[in-house]
RNA sequence: GGGGCAUUAGCGCAGCUGGGAGCGCACCACACUGGCAGUGUGGGGGUCAGGGGUUCGAAUCCCCUAUGCUCCA
């Protein structure tokens, strides 16, 4: 049979449904960045709601109680599969609209069916919608109101539609799905919506959240539920276009495209080339914009899937034939076909290509050095006449070194040889064993606030740009991770004020200190806290008195501390720039810490920054300093700001209004932070350390103001110390410490020349004094101040006067007692060995050795014991060549 | 968060079960030489990543730290 639809792209279905729930009042927002702001229990964002959960909580108020989204996410959990079937992906997008406690089921379900039969005209025949089993409620709405077949309807059990991640908000769900005609399907009699088959595709899932899970398990009714909607994008445009995977869909057909020119093969030649082109293609995509977001790949954490994804196109790149490092080429399709959508995508290009050109290049470093080991392996195990390579080789190849097994399969296979897969695998699972046991203790993903969600929603006032103390009262202290009404003196905790002057620890910016002084008593203030909602959190200890909720309060900052973080702030600010400015326009914040003494400021940049880069950086630096710019604050939206060239950070957050910190006209940027008024405030800045935190990123540490001065007092009391010792001036040290240095090698090599020079003189002293034990000479003597080299040098002298010889040294040096002995061929051949005469011979001594039949050395503790232990020599050496 | 590997001369590396710190390239000197990395002889250059431990003795074995690479989560 066959339908007619209107054939849609996807930037235009996206559009479409965005459009269409603003039409329904929803306010739309744009794709929240791929790491997750303010979320620990998420390495990257893989759901439409998941950046909204602080709105579902009620942590923070949402912009409007509708919104609408068309948001990117990554998942990687069947990242094997990818590329082997059509299905799967890691990168997609999903489209959503979502309720706080404002509409419920009877608008999303009737929207839902709106938006699908009437703005993408789905044929109604071919629609059909699961429920959770338990839930009439829906069934009567989809029925009766929205007017959907009963047939068409399916009840599902808890784990098709009931939505719940550990505790918290969870609820019922409903389906809608796609249904592809019967040849698509796996034939079976019993085919229908949830087979597993191509058939019935389900495509958009509506969520009831109106419950809340308590740690019983009772499922308590939520007063104010609300919805949360998710669509695949990429199967609604399969859908939309009649194609049968995400691959065929057009914008990421396209991106296909452009791997098969570089390739030199067509989609659907052959299976093999099939998988790899969609792996490419996939991986590409969510690689770009992770890189876009602020992601480098790196060996672990978000960073590492990212570096996994490119890796793993890379290595399907040269399956495909390809010789050279290409991805970087695809990123421009990449960006062709989303940039109407992700304008950042365009403007970060340059950057997207280096990182991704610069991964594969060391995955290539990667691949050689992997090449020459599994070389030796191979050499190995055909030597040894093996046909198979063992699964801890193939497995320490692939985890130490990277290198991929498929790899190491294939060139096994051009040398007749196999791998010992089970044996490679069983390794592969105890790896991924340790690692979760490990991890088991850890992290509880869900909902989960920590102490301070006793706390409740709520942002508190912050007043401490413009004021250094206000007045203010306690609403919530707590004490002991409970919420308390008091604490006393002694007592430590944390407090929250309605209004304070206290900056919480956030963007980088260290907490204030300070004081909080009430009738009766004061409390000190340790640190401050910023929770994601913009709650300020004071950590506190009562000095005296008793601090209550409700008490008035006056609260002060610690002002000297204060002033020295707005110094190495704006101070940040500048560097940032200067950066740009001389190293380029790669140059991206990748994490800072400001504190009251430091700063540390951490970018991309793929090499270490050269002494001369750092000299230039740090005078433009004090140039804008000494420029004494004025820092202008104002606040405006976030395209106004872009537009004056603020520099906006990854991930930065959208909202409504941004701060805009302006210096002059040499930088601007985003910041929520502490500033001076002037640049002239920061006073001097000098950059005490450059490093390397992970591969493409480095690190600056800088210090302003006071900080330089202590810096240069402490570097110039050095450098008394040092001229004072060496009675030269500073100006002079490092000449007068080339001279001593050299003096201090003529004078070395000297004793070292002397030494021997008298070592020498008494070789025929000791020759004349040997005791022959049959053929062999047996040579013992004790020549003190003499190191083992010094003492091998002198056996060697004497070893290569007398043909059949054993020769044993003793020398003190330091308090303690070396010893060395040698013989000559003839003398081993008439069995003397040095190991076994030395060991006893230091035995004497109170010490051990050994070594080879012709060279040994040993050491000793007993000084009074020497001669004793040199005179026995030649009884040992007589023993042993009897006895042997 | 949990593993594996690496760190030795300016660079690239070897150094086995603990017992003389080496090779190649580069460098310096001298000699030879019409050749694409010219040849020969001699020479300089080392905190064996850092710290602790075991041992008569540690580049080598053990522990910690740092840096880099890599796998797993």
């Amino acid at each position: 049979m066959s339908i007619i639809m209107e054939k849609m792209g996807l930037n235009e279905i996206r559009e479409r449904f965005l459009r269409f729930f603003e039409g329904k009042g929803h306010l739309r927002l744009p794709s929240f960045p791929l790491v997750p702001q303010g979320d620990n229990s998420l390495l990257l964002i893989n759901a439409g709601m998941a950046p909204l959960k602080p709105y579902f909580t009620g942590k923070e108020v949402p912009p409007s109680k509708r919104v609408t989204t068309c948001q990117r996410c990554i998942r990687t959990p069947d990242i094997e599969r990818v590329g082997k079937t059509a299905r799967h992906g890691t990168y997609f997008e999903m489209l959503g609209n979502f309720s706080f406690g404002d509409y419920f089921k009877r608008e999303a379900t009737a929207w839902a069916w709106e938006f699908v039969t009437k703005e993408m005209k789905m044929p109604v025949e071919r629609l059909w919608v699961s429920i959770f089993e338990e839930d009439d409620e829906a069934a009567e709405i989809w029925t009766k109101e929205v007017g959907v077949a009963p047939d068409r309807i399916v009840r599902l059990g808890r784990e098709d539609n009931f939505w719940e991640i550990g505790l918290g908000p969870c609820g019922p769900c409903s389906e809608i799905y796609f249904d592809r005609g019967e040849d698509k399907g796996c034939g079976r009699a019993d085919c229908a919506v949830g087979c597993d088959c191509d058939r019935f595709v389900e495509f958009w899932n509506l969520v009831f959240t109106q419950f809340d899970k308590d740690e019983q398990g009772n499922y308590n009714r939520l007063a104010n539920p609300n919805i949360d909607t998710g669509m695949g994008m990429e199967r609604l445009a399969a859908i939309m276009q009649g194609v049968n995977s995400l691959f065929e869909v057009d914008t990421v057909r396209n991106i296909m495209l452009c791997v098969c020119r570089i390739a030199g093969v067509n989609y659907g030649d052959n299976e093999q080339s099939d998988i790899s082109l969609r792996i490419i293609t996939d991986h590409i995509r969510g690689s770009a914009f992770m890189i876009s977001d602020g992601i480098i790949p790196s060996n672990e954490g978000r960073g590492y899937v990212l570096r996994r994804l490119l890796r793993r196109a890379a290595r399907h790149g040269k399956l495909l034939g390809i010789k050279r490092t290409f991805l970087h080429e695809v990123i421009g399709a990449v960006v062709a076909e989303n940039k109407t959508a992700y304008p950042e995508l365009a403007e970060k290009e340059d950057y997207i290509k280096k990182i991704v050109k610069n991964e594969e290049e060391s995955f290539d470093n990667t691949i050689d050095s992997g090449l020459s080991i599994l070389h030796d392996y191979i050499s190995e195990t055909i030597s040894s006449g093996g046909k198979i390579l063992s699964g801890d080789k193939a497995f320490k190849l692939y985890d130490t070194y990277g290198f991929p097994i498929d790899l190491t399969i294939e060139i096994l296979q051009e040398n007749k040889l196999e791998v010992d897969m089970k044996g490679f695998e069983a390794l592969m699972n105890e790896q991924r064993e340790r690692a979760r046991a490990a991890r088991s203790d850890s992290g509880e993903a869900g909902w989960d606030g920590g102490v301070f969600g006793l706390l409740g929603s709520g942002a508190t006032e912050f007043i401490g740009y413009e004021n250094s103390e206000c007045d203010s009262t306690v609403v919530a202290i707590i004490r002991d991770n409970e919420l308390s009404e008091s604490l006393n003196k002694g007592d430590e905790g944390f407090a929250e004020l309605d209004k304070t002057v206290f900056y919480g620890e956030s963007g980088g910016q260290v907490g204030d200190e300070g004081v909080i002084e009430f009738e009766g008593g004061r409390a000190i203030v340790t640190d401050t806290k910023k929770l994601a909602g913009g709650k300020i959190v004071h950590a506190v200890r009562v000095e005296s008195g008793g601090l209550k909720v409700g008490t008035s309060v006056h609260a002060k900052i610690d002002v000297r501390k204060r002033k020295g973080v707005c110094a190495n702030h704006s101070a940040t600010h500048l560097l940032q720039k200067a950066l740009i400015n001389t190293l380029g326009g790669h140059v991206a914040q990748s994490g800072s810490y400001v504190s009251g003494d430091y700063l540390r400021f951490d970018f991309t940049h793929f090499s270490p920054v050269t002494e001369d880069e750092l000299l230039k950086t740090e005078d433009e630096v004090n140039s804008a300093i000494l420029d004494s710019l004025n820092v202008n604050i104002s606040y405006k939206s976030i395209d106004e700001a872009k537009k004056d060239g603020a520099i906006a950070l990854f991930g930065e957050k959208y909202g409504s209004t941004v701060r805009v910190v302006k210096m002059g006209d040499y930088s601007t940027e985003l910041c929520g932070g502490c500033h001076v008024g002037n640049t002239s405030q920061i006073g001097l800045f000098k950059i005490i350390k450059e490093s390397g935190v992970a591969a493409g990123i480095r690190r600056i540490e800088a210090v302003t103001g006071e900080s330089v001065l202590k810096l240069l007092r402490e570097r110039e009391r050095v450098l008394k110390e040092a001229s004072v010792l060496l009675k030269t001036s500073p100006s002079d040290v490092t000449a007068r410490i080339e001279t001593f240095l050299e003096e201090y090698k003529c004078a070395g090599k000297e004793i070292e020349a002397l030494k021997s020079r008298l070592a020498g003189s008494s070789v025929d002293d000791f020759i004349k004094g040997a005791k022959m034990a049959g053929e062999t000479s047996v040579i013992s003597g004790r020549m003190d101040g003499l190191n083992l080299g010094g003492l091998r040098n002198l056996g060697d002298r004497i070893r290569d006067k007398v043909q059949n010889a054993v020769v044993v040294l003793a020398s003190v040096k330091d308090g303690k007692i070396g010893f060395i002995a040698m013989a000559t061929k003839a003398a081993v051949a008439a069995g003397a060995d040095s190991g076994r005469i030395v060991r006893e011979v230091a035995k004497i001594t109170g010490g051990g050795g050994g070594g080879k039949p012709d060279s040994a050395q040993a050491g000793g503790t007993d000084l009074s014991k020497v001669d004793d232990a040199v005179a026995e020599v030649y009884n040992i050496v007589k023993e042993q060549m009897r006895t042997n």
